[in-house]
DNA sequence: AGCACGATCTGA
DNA sequence: CAGATCGTGCTA
């Protein structure tokens, strides 16, 4: 297998997030393998950006975010979903990409049983893609570089006139420059 | 110690 | 469009 290591992750968390497109999220639970090609991404871009977890400074709940990068930040809200992220930036940058959706690849039977949901439905939405891969918050902290458990690898390249960029979902708390900035990228389908 | 609310999803 | 449902962080 090709891991992605800490270097990849330790850039610009903009160009973290489009990289991670196309990329092979893959989460191996004992014998099992689950897997997808990340087709979302959003960048959450340290204490500057007033939608970003790490604001208003360190906390229980996002110390993993000022960790080094390649650990995966999974927290859990509205009382009963689980986000996974993966830490970017030097360490003690509190910067992150939320994984938002993947296509299935692997396991694919195995996911329907824990979602009961098929198809692209499977795991297209944050909440869901972690449902569907067993995520859950004993993995916050996890270093994704490791090559077990859970990590990354090379798939597919994705060229940049593909990726679609738009603003954040969910954060219409956040300033309006950081709620209206183009943080989220996608894979464009269809065309 | 209490409280308001959230990087969401589902089903009506 | 409301409800689920609870950890977290802010205020006192």
């Amino acid at each position: 297998m090709d891991v992605l290591d800490r270097k990849f992750y330790e850039r610009d968390t903009l160009y973290v997030a489009r990289a991670l497109l196309g990329k092979k999220l893959v989460r191996k639970i004992g014998r099992v393998t689950l897997a997808g090609m990340i087709v979302e991404t959003e960048a959450y871009c340290g204490r500057e950006d007033s939608a970003c977890h790490a604001h208003r400074g360190q906390t229980a709940r996002n110390a993993v975010m000022f960790k080094a990068p390649g650990h995966a930040y999974v927290y859990f809200t509205y009382g009963l979903h689980y986000m996974l992220n993966m830490v970017t930036e030097k360490e003690g940058n509190p910067c992150a990409v939320l994984i938002r959706a993947i296509v299935p690849l692997d396991g694919i039977k195995e996911m329907e049983k824990r979602r009961k949901l098929k198809g692209t439905r499977l795991a297209d939405g944050p909440a869901k893609l972690c449902q569907a891969l067993g995520i859950d918050k004993s993995l916050n902290g996890w270093d994704v570089t490791s090559g077990s458990k859970l990590w990354v690898e090379d798939f597919k390249k994705i060229n940049a006139k593909s990726i679609l960029a738009s603003p954040r979902i969910g954060i219409n708390y956040a300033k309006a420059e950081h709620r209206n900035a183009l943080w989220r990228f996608s894979i464009k389908t269809g065309g």
